[in-house]
DNA sequence: ATGATGTTTAGCTAAACGTCGAAATGAAGT
DNA sequence: ACTTCATTTCGACGTTTAGCTAAACATCAT
């Protein structure tokens, strides 16, 4: 959860996921949105994948960046329902509405 | 908004929200709860209070620190709320409920 | 084989961050 | 006024982070 919120602490890698919300692109495509160099841009997307925020898949030559809603939501979600019961509910733990994929709820890393 | 994710990008912080969720403590108080020196938590506390995360009320000669929970659901939930309709249910936003509050947040672009 | 698309490594600068001890501030209490 | 307690401010230090260029590397398409 921490990596989570570390990625999150940097406006480029949040932009990053803002346009993910909209359709999945490639790593070219997304860099193509900021002034800054192809190698910057590929530690960015290192530490969004990192944090689980963002799946990548190799198709061809390119390389497909995909938001992961589900782990975005589970960590935000997560820490706010802690706080708040207004969040909480939002926070559907079992809704099959939330989102057609097996979610990887406590699957992975620790979050250092 | 910026300030808000960055202030939670470090555990010790997002640990002190944690422990102000129950109550509200005075900086000596939050601070014997880790093992770190008070100037080092007196500047975590500053990050906090820049975010607007927390309200310092200077009491006597000691300072009380109190939770804005409704700035952290906003700004959490805010920018979840851009990605899944879920979240955005969770967001009460600007009802009457939240009227007698003065603080005018503007929600819209999270564009960095 | 050549070219295109990323990723990685190396080596660098500059800025930001977390941390500290020591000093300064502010409010009581004596 | 002086002391004490709570907290913040002030340098200083080492680490981390974002950024760059340049080059190397892997993979795939043509």
């Amino acid at each position: 959860m921490n990596a989570v919120f570390k990625a999150l602490s940097d406006p480029t890698r949040r932009h990053v996921l803002e346009l993910l919300r909209d359709r999945p692109m490639t790593a070219g495509e997304l860099a193509d949105h900021f002034p800054v160099s192809k190698p910057t841009m590929s530690t960015h997307f290192a530490v969004l994948r990192e944090a689980n925020l963002v799946d990548a898949q190799k198709l061809g030559k390119t390389v497909i960046y995909r938001l992961k809603l589900s782990v975005l939501e589970d960590a935000l979600l997560g820490f706010v329902g802690a706080f708040s019961a207004v969040a909480q509910a939002a926070k559907p733990a079992d809704d099959a509405a939330s989102v057609a994929n097996s979610a990887p709820k406590s699957a992975g890393r620790p979050t250092s």
